[in-house]
DNA sequence: CATTATACCTTGTATAACAAGGTATAATGT
DNA sequence: ACATTATACCTTGTTATACAAGGTATAATG
């Protein structure tokens, strides 16, 4: 029963909810990437090892909404790969998205930083 | 077909899950708290605007996990109300998964930092 | 011609936030 | 007295999405 490591992982799972789009967002900001291109450059941080059951959705879902283009391209011998990028629409996106998350680190990191027992109100 | 604001909501709804956990945990380091005391302190921040219906679920969770204890307790002439603290299992729990999210804003901060066109190898 | 590597896609499962309801009790209004 | 409101906790059904585990197709290699 590993059962210990099932359980710390869970939390990054549920962390990767809702962090993934803005990640993918931030990911394709200025760069044209194709699928498993993407995987990699993802897999270079902790945060964002994910695998392809989880990509392809969540890009025909990006897509799906306007905020990336597709398109398949052949680059020289090498077999089609299917190119995203973003579209305007999806660069707003991303400003938006990420307004949201610096909210939310402002938010967490003051709770985290302001144990009780205090009124925790507004206080400095 | 107020439409926009759902999408736009739909965002915060997914960066919740995964946070919410870290959120309340950390909410009751040091506070002992009871549920809509805990949801009122939580409706401080924008990003922890929570209802009932996903507080006490969440509550359960972590007293089935054994990070918090339950108690019901009676101050004054008040109606009796369950009070929430953290074990030291939870307290262990703030700790590691507060480590996890230092790393994931570390790392979305660098992906958000780093537009391409640009290999976003090991530069600096 | 079997195997491996690349590249994309699909299905089924589990989790968690939420809306919308519910129960019970104390305080207040008329 | 009795209806209403406020407080406090709980439950059910819906929806979204990350993931494991599979699949398809093609090109290069043994």
């Amino acid at each position: 029963m590993a059962n210990e490591k099932d359980l710390e992982s869970k939390w990054d799972v549920q962390l990767r909810k809702g962090t993934l789009d803005l990640v993918v967002l931030a990911a394709l900001n200025g760069r044209t990437l194709y699928g498993l291109e993407l995987l990699q450059l993802l897999h270079k941080f902790e945060t964002t090892r994910i695998t392809e059951g989880t990509l392809y959705p969540l890009l025909d879902r990006l897509k799906r909404d306007g905020l990336v283009t597709a398109q398949w391209r052949q680059e020289g011998e090498t077999r089609p790969r299917k190119y995203y990028a973003l579209t305007e629409l999806g660069s707003n996106k991303l400003s938006a998205v990420s307004r949201r998350w610096q909210q939310a680190v402002s938010d967490i990191n003051h709770l985290l930083a302001h144990p009780g027992p205090a009124p925790l109100n507004d206080e400095e």
